[in-house]
DNA sequence: GACTTAGCTATACGCCAGAT
DNA sequence: ATCTGGCGTATAGCTAAGTC
């Protein structure tokens, strides 16, 4: 009797041509998807792939196999997660969890929803807490700054932010002196002690790690904007977030041609990433915004 | 070219939860 | 209480790639 379960074995292998590979993104063994396969091949009576070495070689069966079971099964795993999803509230917009970090949700990720035809349940945290809870199945989709491996989780790049040295209005650069040395000798606010983009910062342009000690340790971006416009120090800002205080001349940028860039990632499951709401979701918070 | 290392798949076997 | 299926651990066996 044929096992969904290698059928879903089978198109992991066949997508990363590797049982192991495939074994990690299923949350399975190796051996586990190795039986899977065998079940399957002596079920078909005939083999579906070719053990080469490091790579495992679909055959003109594994082929036919994949292209003809891979739009069934996928249809089959978006129905049921449809049903799920809408199970709450049958009539209502489906809901679709989301984590993300609450300046980036505040400044750019909510006006790009705001028209995607979907609920949003929210909740913000730091990526490892958040990759947690989509390990946990606690949220669908995490916005995060951080790419960790993690089996079963995909990501996807939706956004280059540009980090800009941002300062109070008054402050002053003293042109003669070497940057590094007025850059140290300042006050900076981190967003953590581990210096997060300010060590990144330090790495691309003086290619060593800052031996600064932050001043202000303040983990949320949008009062690290204020604590600048109070002139308790200064910091690296997404251009996003300082749009309007710049505008405004509550700060300004300073060597503009320093900025950093840190990518933004959608993390999902990657069972997930074919259901209608979530591609959807992930579509809605690639979109560009004009500013 | 010989040897070492690392990475891959297949197999043997034991454990455990669920079915009977 | 016993049986059974499916998973995990350990490990064998193979090969590519690196090192000398």
């Amino acid at each position: 009797m044929i096992d969904f379960e290698w059928y879903r074995s089978f198109i992991s292998i066949y997508k990363y041509r590797s049982v192991s590979e495939a074994a990690r993104a299923r949350i399975l063994t190796q051996p586990a998807m190795s039986q899977h396969l065998a079940a399957l091949e002596a079920e078909i009576g005939e083999g579906l792939f070719i053990r080469a070495p490091r790579k495992m070689i679909p055959t003109e069966k594994g082929k036919e196999l994949y292209t003809r079971i891979v739009p069934l099964i996928e249809s089959l795993e978006a129905a049921s997660l449809q049903l799920k999803m809408s199970a709450s509230s049958p009539d209502a917009l489906p809901v679709v969890k989301i984590g993300s970090p609450v300046e980036y949700f505040t400044e750019r990720a909510l006006e790009r929803i705001k028209d995607a035809g979907i609920r949003c349940y929210s909740q913000f945290g730091i990526a490892s807490v958040l990759l947690e809870k989509i390990q946990n199945d606690e949220i669908d989709i995490a916005i995060t700054t951080q790419r960790l491996q993690i089996p079963g989780v995909e990501y996807t790049v939706i956004e280059e932010e540009e980090f800009v040295l941002t300062v109070p209005p008054s402050f002053e650069m003293t042109p003669n002196e070497d940057i590094e040395d007025f850059l140290y000798n300042q006050r900076w606010i981190s967003y953590g002690l581990e210096l997060p983009i300010i060590r990144r910062f330090w790495r691309q342009h003086f290619k060593k790690r800052p031996e600064i000690q932050p001043h202000h340790v303040i983990p949320n971006l949008q009062t690290v904007l204020k604590a600048i416009q109070h002139h308790m120090g200064i910091s690296l800002l997404p251009r996003y977030l300082i749009q309007e205080a710049l505008q405004e001349k509550k700060v300004k940028i300073e060597l503009e041609h320093l900025a950093v860039k840190n990518q933004i990632f959608l993390a999902y499951k990657l069972k997930h990433r074919d259901h209608p709401v979530i591609q959807k979701t992930i579509r809605s918070l690639k979109k560009e915004t004009n500013h």
